[in-house]
DNA sequence: AATGAATGAGCCTTCATTCAT
DNA sequence: AATGAATGAAGGCTCATTCAT
């Protein structure tokens, strides 16, 4: 097995980047990461090669969390309790896990993750695609590329998240008319 | 009077970081910027203070060259005719000026951008936020803040171009879609 | 008349470069003093030609300020009264000008004031430095140079001054087991 | 265990701080002073975390430096001859080590020289101020506190040291002169 | 494998002085 | 003479990665 000795060590540098990156950007350097991950800087390159690999492994880790939540009790038959679920706990996971939200969205936008991480990331959230492929069939988006749906679908997640995080009077709300509106533009 | 700034010079030093960010993120270096503008590397800070000052005035800037293409010959009237030329002049200025969107997209998820930028920033946009709110106002939005239908709007227009400068072959299909959904989840 | 034409400028120059040194050591800049002098940072260099003249013009400036305090008024006759005199006056400047006393305590200590104006200043306390040999010529000092002996003065003046300053309790006793001491030393 | 902390360097970076201290005041360049030790640029700060930090541990080795050499052999039971001891081997370090006693100087002025340092330095002198406030008990400066008689003592050393090393041809006349003066005035 | 010191290019910013206006 | 923008060489410090131990 070549798996390295110290898992722990591996996931206690991941979530140190994790909320380094959370705080200060990608710019967190690794004698921070490896120093709030109580491992010696040095170790850091043991399990990660470069900084870049950890943050992709960060970045996989991270959607990998997500995804799994999302996925765990997704109702079946019904497509818009479908919807609804996945909204939801998209949105729920995103307000009680601020740091990975906020780690992710840096992770999102930079150039340090490859295509391979970010198309990876995507084949775990395969049943979600089909989801909302399978609602947009008659709708305006019929025939538009499942990448394209489900990134106006993340989209609309993002900004729903971001705004109950900066506004949480109206959470309900804002996220009830959100959905309605996602409804209403894929259906 | 002593020599006066100069504003060529400023204006090149607003491009040269335009094109190096949306090049290599916000990590260009003030040597590197001030060298492509053509200028000593120590008078990038008679224009702009901080390199954080820069970013905030190249992001002012191009929020205020997109808006200007946005408001001009925007339709009166006719909500649906505004709500598609506000969706293809957007759309189209992201794909004509490709480093202007990637240096925005990532002055954007930004922490160096105050908040004092994002407002005057989101006070240009002013009628194209009238606009999309009185779409809402009997749609499944209807009472949302104007801020987050705007965020809404905003990124279903980010995902739409990104989306098409990726995959140029059916703009047009994708454009009309995109935009299909989104006047249906707005009104 | 070679006069500059504005000496309120050059004085205003002098005084902001006393404040500064006082406050931030020899490595305040010459705009910093400018605009603390309200003048512009280009104009400052037709006063002075560079920040080294500045400061050697702000040096002999303090001095004559000290001396001409120290020498107003100074008994004749009696030479403990006179001395006596020079201690208190001397050390009341510098409770009474800490600005003045510390900016001159930094350049004392600088290699930017030149042989010229260290000779020329101490030529202005020539009346002094004759009190103190003429008390030493019976005393263990008798003979020794009048530099030496005038840097043993100035030296415990310094030595008092700071402590009376950081210590302002018991000020008077202080001063008057110095004066005793000195004495002693000298006669 | 890795690599330690070498030792070696660690001294170098300390010499070459008091050398170029000495020779061209606090403004020696971390720079220059990691390429005179022979050390590369960045390394200079695994051994001390900022150039203030270097500066502080260069003036604590120079206060020990300075006081092991008079403590050595100090005379015990005769103060005068104690006094002397003190006076003389204290100015000898002084010209012997010209380096060593303007860099001190420089350091002793400065404001970044904190006042833990100052307070550890003055511990290593403790003897030497029991014995000139012994020695004081009865004259003018008795009741005065310690540190404003180890201030005079100080300063008066510095003058005398200072003098002799401009002007050597009457180094021993001096000395002896300074120390009956010193003696007159404390006992 | 583990450690943490070592490296040196690079970063943002400052500054005394000059000079176009 | 007066102004203040222009200059470019430092300055102190950081950092991803390597490698001696």
């Amino acid at each position: 097995m070549a798996r390295p000795l110290n898992e722990d060590r591996r996931n206690a540098l991941l979530i140190a980047a994790m909320e380094l990156v959370a705080e200060n950007g990608l710019g967190a350097s690794t004698a921070d990461i490896a120093k709030r991950a109580g491992v010696p800087n040095g170790s850091l390159f043991t399990y990660f090669e470069t900084k870049s690999d950890l943050l992709n492994a960060l970045y996989l880790a991270l959607k990998q969390h997500l995804t799994e939540q999302v996925l765990r009790d997704l109702p079946t038959g019904d497509d818009k309790a479908a919807l609804r679920h996945l909204w939801t706990v998209w949105i729920d996971w995103g307000l009680q896990h601020a740091p990975r939200r906020k780690a992710l969205a840096q992770l999102s936008v930079s150039d340090q993750i490859s295509d391979v991480s970010r198309r990876t990331a995507s084949e775990f959230a395969g049943p979600t695609v089909e989801l909302v492929v399978r609602i947009s069939a008659t709708g305006a988006l019929r025939g538009a590329p499942a990448r394209y749906i489900g990134g106006l679908v993340e989209a609309a997640v993002g900004v729903t998240t971001e705004f109950i995080s900066a506004h949480p009077e109206n959470a309900e709300a804002i996220a009830d008319a959100g959905f309605e509106a996602l409804w209403k533009s894929l259906s």
